[in-house]
DNA sequence: TTGTACGCGTTATCAC
DNA sequence: GTGATAACGCGTACAA
């Protein structure tokens, strides 16, 4: 038989094909170990059944999780993951999106956005390049023109953790924050500020650090050297810089809880190991990740999103003060 | 000018091309934001610059640092990398190699090799339907033929574990692990029990479990439902299911370390935040990762591995009991 | 329903 | 050094 029969029941064509020259070619692509060429179909069609995923860091338990989500949607819709890592550098975000195009992914999740628009000129240009080869682009939490976004309120959830814990009895806040420009970091420092500050707390300091266990270890050592009150509270803007700050206040002889309060953002898996409890703010980070993978393959303009909620989860970290 | 000179400049071919030409395509493909179509590139070459790694489960902390260390190499090799979960199911892992070879990767790197080959044969079928496209597969610890390994003694490490801990005080442990077929679990089941027994200890049970915390949580429970005896050395195969061992102990009122110790493996990073701190061996799965890449895209037959050692790290988890 | 033939964007093999 | 041109493997009008 032809070619063209084999590719119509092998690629399920709407074309219909006899049942008897359809069960030889499946029985033959069985035999074979046949697997299609994506390549060669994705040059075909111009298009290719893959959808490519930025992270900043995917040993970052937070960005692991997201992976985790958007691996699970691309498994349910058959379409095969690739995961670029940007280390949080704008210009090898830039230079990723160019290269992955090469590959005309059907879309393109970018899971940290920036606010501001001032370096975001090349990403723009780079993503409507991929929307002019009907690429779908879905940002977590962005707002570039060229892409969609997958809603999640930062600022909501910091605010209501801010004012609970300002009901909570605390006056006395640090924030430790990633380098300001990122949408999520900088969401979460306002909005922390508006609910503490709302409860009557006030804000001494934001200092910056990287986004790294590491880097909040180094944050609070300096913090502590700089002399911090006890009953002061430190806001980290993940719970994975939390984890630093909490080693690094254990290290320097002080109790945390009692002594100087943590809280955290993000509620990795660790969260409830850790020693004391660290109270966070809840993020359906997996949950996140499907959402964006569905929002990448789905047909509908846009299909009801239910909407994403952020839950406040007090633990140890942060006991009653009064 | 034709077409095969502008692809002479933009393919870094051996081929030389005047200065002059040269700088006119670069000059016009930065304009047009112009982008090599990697698909019809892989269906020329027959051949695609990426490489797919296979893991259980990205979101577990020792997966995520494999594939950071992944990921670096793929960056500094140039090529694409593509992940996806198997989330331990062996039909499942040898579907994704079906589906993943349909893209032609160069290399294909699986993350949990399996001991013994009863259900193994059809993902060997697969590496060797892959092996003759060209591509080349490396397992981690494995011993298929058709592939590649970089080296792990778990079996040692573990026995490290053992006797060091015996040599504590340790007279009578559980160990907790994932079921049977598994090699880096049955080598550390293997290499532990090896270990302490040859330090005078012993292992009164087995426990099998699934790979999470919460299976740990889960083991932990029941095994403490049964009954376990104040001394008892709990030894989880993983870091992640230790985590998971000592919230159960510490929700059932009983003390880690002092009461029942907890001893993990992987030397996940918050292994050293949890409280108390976790006694593990320290597997460098960054690196093992970053090396499994270049073992995928180096040409050299064998080059030269300075061998990874893992490294028995004793925390609060275990303190010496005599 | 099935077969033919052309096109997808790129590389590689030839002549020039 | 450069330019035609035949593959690469597959999708898909269009014709049969």
């Amino acid at each position: 038989m032809s070619l063209a029969t084999a590719s119509r029941v092998l690629n399920g064509s709407t074309r219909k094909v006899a049942e008897s020259y359809r069960e030889r070619v499946e029985a033959a692509a069985e035999k074979l170990g046949y697997t299609p060429n994506l390549s060669a179909q994705a040059t075909a069609r111009g298009t290719s059944a893959m959808v490519a995923l930025l992270v900043p860091d995917i040993a970052d338990p937070a960005s692991a999780l997201l992976a985790s989500g958007v691996a699970r949607g691309a498994e349910e819709a058959g379409v095969v993951l690739t995961i670029a890592v940007t280390e949080h550098d704008p210009e090898r975000e830039v230079r990723l999106v160019h290269a992955l195009r090469g590959h005309r992914p059907r879309g393109l999740i970018l899971a940290e956005a920036r606010s501001g628009a001032p370096q975001g000129a090349d990403l723009e240009r780079e993503l409507q390049a991929f929307a002019d080869m009907n690429g779908r682009a879905v940002t977590v939490g962005g707002e570039e023109k060229t892409a969609r976004s997958i809603a999640l309120d930062d600022r909501a959830g910091a605010r209501a953790l801010g004012a609970e814990l300002a009901g909570r009895g605390y006056r006395e806040a640090v924030v430790v924050a990633a380098p300001a420009g990122l949408r999520a970091s900088d969401a979460r420092v306002e909005g922390f500020a508006e609910g503490f500050q709302s409860g009557g707390g006030e804000v001494r300091e934001i200092r910056r650090s990287g986004f790294a266990r590491d880097d909040g270890y180094a944050a609070a050592r300096d913090l502590l050297a700089d002399g911090l009150d006890a009953g002061t509270l430190v806001f980290a803007v993940s719970d994975a810089v939390a984890f630093g700050v909490m080693a690094a206040v254990q290290d320097a002889g002080r109790e945390v809880g009692a002594d100087i309060a943590v809280a955290g953002f993000d509620d990795i898996p660790a969260a409830r190991d850790i020693r004391p409890g660290l109270t966070t703010v809840r993020v359906p980070l997996e949950e996140v990740g499907y959402r964006a993978l569905r929002a990448v393959v789905e047909t509908d303009p846009d299909a009801s999103t239910p909407g994403l909620t952020l839950e406040v989860l007090v633990r140890e970290s942060t006991p009653p003060r009064r």
